[in-house]
RNA sequence: GGUCCCGUAGCUCAGCUGGAUAGAGCAACAGAUUUCUAAUCUGUGGGUCACAGGUUCGAAUCCUGUCGGGAUCACCA
């Protein structure tokens, strides 16, 4: 059994042994100044045994000794039991953990989840924040699987709308027949520049109408430009010829740009939506729910529902004139998902500006009695701020994905060249590490903080390899194989148990931290946080360096404590290997 | 204006199911490499945990209010 168990257990034992008393334990561990692994608060027994704290600590801790050999000792500071456990215990803890080839990944709990994210526009390339959703939703995923779930990972991709007549609209005015082969650029960017093109020249419409004498509202509504784009999106509804092929002809060449995107990334979907075949869901959502009274018809024929008693407001859910609205086809897409999948739960990875959104469409389901609302959760995320302020796809002010980590790679090359480390690499082994390790810092510097919090990110100064970074951890990883190599080499064994000797205090410590692995990977899961794992692995590499620098390996000339030590290297690369991969992050053996 | 989220060191962030002297990284300064990878490690300085009340033996953490920042409240998505 865990050895944290063990210890509540035989606490919870030695309270009802010594006062009567049947409760929870927690414990904590203990901080760095003391001495002692797992510290138990006796504080709040004080009021109910009218003892002093001190006399409840050392009468538990008494126990403690007597009655369970795993406890080497305990001393009491104030109200807090500092309980030292015996070295047999950190050794059974790591063989444990070296026994375990699924360390880390929890039972199966026979319960399904969805996670959607990612869920791109076609009208323009990926960029700054959605690399946040995407890996968010891809860490999520992972998380949830290790922590016991059957995951689907979807994306919904949403290939219809105004906004994509407006890149198509840009292009077939401008456009001369361009394709991503003649002007050399992806297709997702040529989409992305037409959508550009648009708005200047919708901008310039709008001041000339201005000028005109016309109110900036007035003028917005009639400007040539926007009432072709609506022309254009009744031909795409009605089906017409030409939108269509032009529709369609636009939309593989971005689709051809992302799956680039998501191949250099790393990103993949078990199952991608397309709005285009589920925008006209949801009308039958709203059928049922005026028949049965929870949604209401107006005068105007547009249809409501009431949310005042959840604390929200009216909601339309579908227009005077019939057709939907966002909300409609979310009513309709999340129905067809159930069906098709039947989860348990459901997670939407979706920016914190839809926060309202969610708490509707939640709350619509729950009236609707469907059995899976309990099972739906809104992940959501803060927007990634660039010190110039918000980012703008409109206006051009953003950090392109596809740049972004190109530039990651650039600098991750130069990094690593200074160092001379990898001179023999070949230069597929060095393309290799480059994008392993231009992909661990940015995808360790987006998934690190929490996610509803929003961040800063500055080009600039861009993404550290030093310090609390992905490049960090990796590195650790490929120190602890080099001494794996060294050992190897020399026809040492690594073994998959440990003898016991007696233990250095880092040794322990790291010990301590592996087998909390578990616990990080779990909480992971149960609060949606990738940061928990970042911030595990972080801890988890900071100790084994701290470790490194004062433990040495291949000098010790006690070959049981050798081997003990490269047993125990090896969890810990093992480990860190695991949670990284979480994250979506490789750790190279060399960098 | 209503609702939701955030406010911790110069900067970026942990800690938030209440517990010991609030921790990391970056930046600054001082050290450590004949020894397993110095993308590392050790040390120094740096804090009214936005503010004010309350609950408690104990509050960065829970409650209330105030201030500051953001989001949202469309017959847009």
């Amino acid at each position: 059994m865990n050895i944290e168990l063990s210890l509540k257990k035989a606490i919870q034992e030695a309270l009802l042994a010594l006062y009567q008393v049947d409760e929870e334990v927690v414990l904590q561990p203990t901080k760095k100044d003391f001495e002692g692994n797992y510290t138990y608060v006796v504080f709040p027994l004080v009021k109910s045994l009218r003892k002093n704290p001190a006399e409840i600590g050392n009468a538990i801790g008494q126990y403690l000794q007597e009655k369970n050999d795993f406890v080497n000792g305990f001393n009491v500071v104030q109200g807090f039991l500092n309980i030292v456990l015996n070295d047999s215990v950190w050794i059974d803890t790591l063989n444990a953990i070296l026994a375990n080839d699924n360390f880390g990944t929890l039972p199966a709990n026979g319960k399904s989840v969805m996670v959607e994210f990612s869920s791109p526009n076609t009208n323009k390339p990926l960029h700054l924040g959605h690399l946040r959703n995407n890996f968010l939703g891809a860490a999520v995923s992972n998380i949830l699987q290790a922590g016991g779930f059957d995951v689907t990972k979807t994306c919904l991709v949403n290939d219809r709308g105004v906004h994509i007549c407006k890149s198509m609209l840009a292009y077939q005015k401008f456009g001369n027949g361009a394709t991503p082969e003649s002007l050399g650029i992806k297709g997702d960017h040529l989409a992305g520049k037409f959508y550009v093109e648009f708005d200047k020249a919708y901008k310039a419409e709008i001041s000339q109408l201005i000028t005109e004498g016309k109110t900036e509202e007035e003028a917005k509504k009639i400007a040539p430009l926007m009432l072709e784009t609506q022309e254009m999106l009744q031909k795409w509804e009605q089906g017409d010829e030409e939108t269509m092929a032009l529709w369609r002809k636009m939309n593989d060449w971005v689709f051809a740009g992302f799956a680039e995107t998501y191949q250099k990334i790393g990103v993949s979907f078990d199952k991608v939506y397309y709005e285009s075949n589920t925008y006209l869901l949801g009308k039958d959502v709203v059928d049922e729910g005026l028949a049965n009274g929870i949604f209401f018809k107006k005068e105007n024929g547009s249809v409501w529902i009431d949310l005042k008693e959840e604390g929200l407001d009216e909601k339309l859910v579908l227009r005077a004139d019939g057709t939907s609205v966002y909300i409609t086809q979310d009513l309709g897409t999340t129905d067809l998902k159930f069906n098709d999948y039947h989860n348990d739960k459901s997670i939407w990875v979706v920016g914190n500006e839809q926060d309202y959104h969610f708490q509707v469409l939640f709350a619509i389901m729950k009236r609707l009695g469907r059995a899976y609302a309990d099972g739906c959760y809104h992940l959501s995320y803060g927007m990634v701020d660039l010190p110039s302020g918000k980012m703008k796809s409109r206006e051009g002010t953003v950090v392109d994905a596809d740049e972004l980590v190109a530039e990651m790679i650039e600098t991750a090359a130069e990094t690593t060249r200074e160092r001379g480390k990898i001179d023999d690499f070949s230069k597929e082994e060095a393309e290799n590490l480059f994008q392993m390790l231009a992909l661990g810092a940015l995808k360790y510097f987006l998934l690190k903080v929490e996610p509803k919090k929003r961040m800063l990110f500055n080009p600039a100064e861009s993404i550290d390899f030093q310090g609390n970074t992905g490049p960090f951890i990796q590195y650790t990883h490929a120190r602890i194989c080099s001494i794996l190599r060294k050992a190897e080499s020399i026809q040492v064994p690594v073994n998959k148990q440990v003898k016991a000797v007696d233990l250095l205090k880092p040794e322990s410590e790291l010990i301590y931290i592996l087998n909390e692995y578990p616990v990080a990977v779990k909480k992971a899961g149960d609060d949606y946080s990738p940061a928990v794992i970042a911030n595990y692995v972080y801890d988890l590499a900071k100790t084994f360096n701290q470790f490194y620098a004062e433990v040495s390996i291949m000098n010790e000339t006690d070959s049981e404590k050798q081997q003990f030590r490269l047993s125990l290297i090896k969890a810990v690369a093992g480990t860190i290997s695991k949670a990284m991969e979480l994250l979506g992050v490789k750790v190279p053996t060399r960098m």
